[in-house]
DNA sequence: CCGTTGACTCTTT
DNA sequence: AAAAGAGCCAACG
């Protein structure tokens, strides 16, 4: 396992239930611009299901992808209380690492 | 070490 | 607004 990986599942272990996150915003937590490694890294994620990592999507608001099925993913968001209209997600259930905005 | 690939994102048409 | 192109970084062969 490397180091980068695990700095993602840790930051995706932070994302609150019923929230979701973009694989942007983790990568700017960590303090790269591998958005792209974050999602492979997700892709392989050795500790799911202890990983929420469907609690990650695009930054646009669509779902990206899954592992074990996009629609298993729809399904546990879903479950969190997440509403899913078209195939997208509101804005309002982003979560930001960095709660505080300096302006 | 170089080239390809992927659960991405931004910019331009 | 939707689609295509370019840029991006880590992992793997």
């Amino acid at each position: 396992m490397t180091p980068f990986q695990e700095k993602v599942y840790y930051y995706c272990k932070k994302v609150p239930k019923g929230k979701v996150t973009s694989y942007k915003e983790i990568a700017k937590a960590m303090k790269t611009k591998a958005y792209r490694a974050v999602g492979t890294a997700l892709n392989k994620n050795p500790y799911a299901p202890k990983v929420p990592c469907h609690r990650v999507i695009n930054h646009d608001g669509s779902l990206g992808g899954f592992a074990t099925g996009l629609k298993n993913k729809i399904k546990m968001l879903k479950d969190e209380r997440v509403i899913i209209t078209n195939g997208k997600i509101d804005r309002k259930y982003f979560f930001r690492f960095k709660q505080i905005n300096t302006f």
